[in-house]
DNA sequence: CTAACGTACAACCAAATGGTTGTAGATGAG
DNA sequence: CTCATCTACAACCATTTGGTTGTACGTTAG
């Protein structure tokens, strides 16, 4: 598994897409990707058109996706796709603490991913600016 | 460590607040605590204002807090937030994977937390709709 | 004391978000 | 074939977001 660094577009989408109690309730129901965008839609308080919309956003932070059957589109959540989360996470924490220890647990979940790492990091971390 | 179930709201402003590159970076920045509001706005290309508002997103999330020094405000990431962020996205993905693993896990980690375990949960978590 | 600094907050604005309705194109059931 | 269903998408609207400038106020430096 590559390690593949997140960059911050995808990590503001996903963010984004999971900061929505409605979405985060279409991946907890979407696992078994047995559903339907229309079948999801009677779940909720709103029209077809807006879960829709929701499926969309999910989409496009990859946390979903969509496999056509027959005239039914069927929504499944992408299991590793929370994984990616943690991973965001992971590199927002890595920042700062237990830089170490979790290198370490990194190195030992994935050997032979190991990026070389660059001799003597200390507090050198202080990223610059975003471009927003 | 009383586990604290998340609600939604929490959850909400919690990944907004992490769903911008700003915001993030600014998190980065804070775990030391040193830095004033208006420290930090000079690392970014936007008025002191715009920064404010930013930190009170991450403060309305539980992400920062502010300390009085004088004249300056220092900000400082909590960095027990991250893990809060990590808890929500464990009781996303609770719903659905590793139910058991993840449950032993917590139960290894904090022993004497454990909430009795309501026996013969099978494929009985499917959520009901959010009150979006 | 006075001036500069750091903060708070209001008012404003453009763009994005989250919702709506309506229309139209595929597809499957009968 | 015909009709109902599922989907896609445009247009519209209210609210929120992310930014701005301006003003006011407390605090510290000199």
């Amino acid at each position: 598994m590559v390690v593949d660094e997140l960059n911050d577009e995808t990590v503001d989408r996903l963010f984004h897409a999971l900061a929505d109690t409605t979405r985060r309730d279409i991946l907890r129901r979407c696992v078994r990707g047995e559903l339907s965008v229309s079948r999801l839609a009677e779940a909720y308080p709103m029209s077809f058109a807006a879960v829709q919309k929701h499926v969309a956003v999910l989409e496009r932070a990859g946390l979903v996706s969509k496999q056509r059957s027959g005239r039914e589109q069927l929504v499944r959540t992408d299991p590793d796709a929370v994984g990616r989360a943690r991973q965001a996470l992971d590199e927002l924490e890595s920042a700062w603490r237990g830089r170490v220890d979790r290198m370490a647990r990194l190195l030992a979940e994935e050997p032979g991913t190991a990026e070389p790492q660059v001799p003597g990091i200390e507090e050198n971390n202080t990223p610059e600016g975003p471009e927003r």
